[in-house]
DNA sequence: TTCGTATTTCGCAAAATTACGAAATATAAA
DNA sequence: TTTATATTTCGTAATTTTGCGAAATACGAA
């Protein structure tokens, strides 16, 4: 009781605030859209300034949803399937006990 | 082209920012788990102030998906099923995007 | 009426978020 | 070397979030 918070609960908290902005939910909906995406297509989406565009794949990406490759001078963001993958079972727990997909995601993993 | 965000991805952006915070993230376990609670009882397993909890549960008061019925001197707070089902319909919707995609992402990364 | 209980609201402060334009960075092309 | 391009970082500001303890609120019980 009144312990810290389970490292569940941590991780869940860090993905839905990575989530927390609907330019960063449209940011993660053209990557998975189209696979990849440099910086400046997005901009020309996404109704901001493209240096706060660039805050937040700095956002998403330290909350591990997304890499972005340095193909100088522009730079190719993808979804980062790995922690996208965690993230999904994360959700999906959360909001469908039913555990049958989570146990698939599990068995594919690695 | 640079229009607003869409209401989907407005709503997509609300609820993860309701659970943004691993306090809320447990007060929502809690309240799944046994139905109803008050808040005496949710301040005993969270580590924070009550005053703190309080305004935790005003923030998913506000988001839509908890409620709070008043039966003074406590007050019974319950999951708002009709806004934790939309939720759940859009972060699964959210989530299940066709993974196919993310393989092509990954075959054309250089 | 007074006391006890449960919870919120208030007042405040520290920290984080969001936003923009200007300047800096790094490369390829001319 | 100079120029053009794409993107980030810097500087700054406004707003929001998170947190606490103290005080307020509302009721039932003594």
């Amino acid at each position: 009781m009144k312990g810290k918070y389970s490292s569940l609960q941590n991780d869940l908290a860090r993905f839905s605030k990575a989530l927390s902005h609907p330019a960063r939910v449209q940011i993660m909906e053209i990557l998975l859209s189209q696979s990849c995406c440099y910086s400046g297509d997005m901009a020309t989406e996404i109704p901001i300034a493209r240096s706060t565009l660039s805050q937040h794949l700095t956002e998403l990406k330290n909350a591990g949803l997304i890499d972005g490759e340095i193909e100088l001078p522009r730079i190719r963001y993808c979804v980062n399937t790995e922690n996208w993958e965690k993230a999904r079972i994360l959700f999906l727990s959360f909001f469908d006990k039913d555990i049958s997909i989570i146990d698939d995601a599990n068995s594919c993993r690695k």
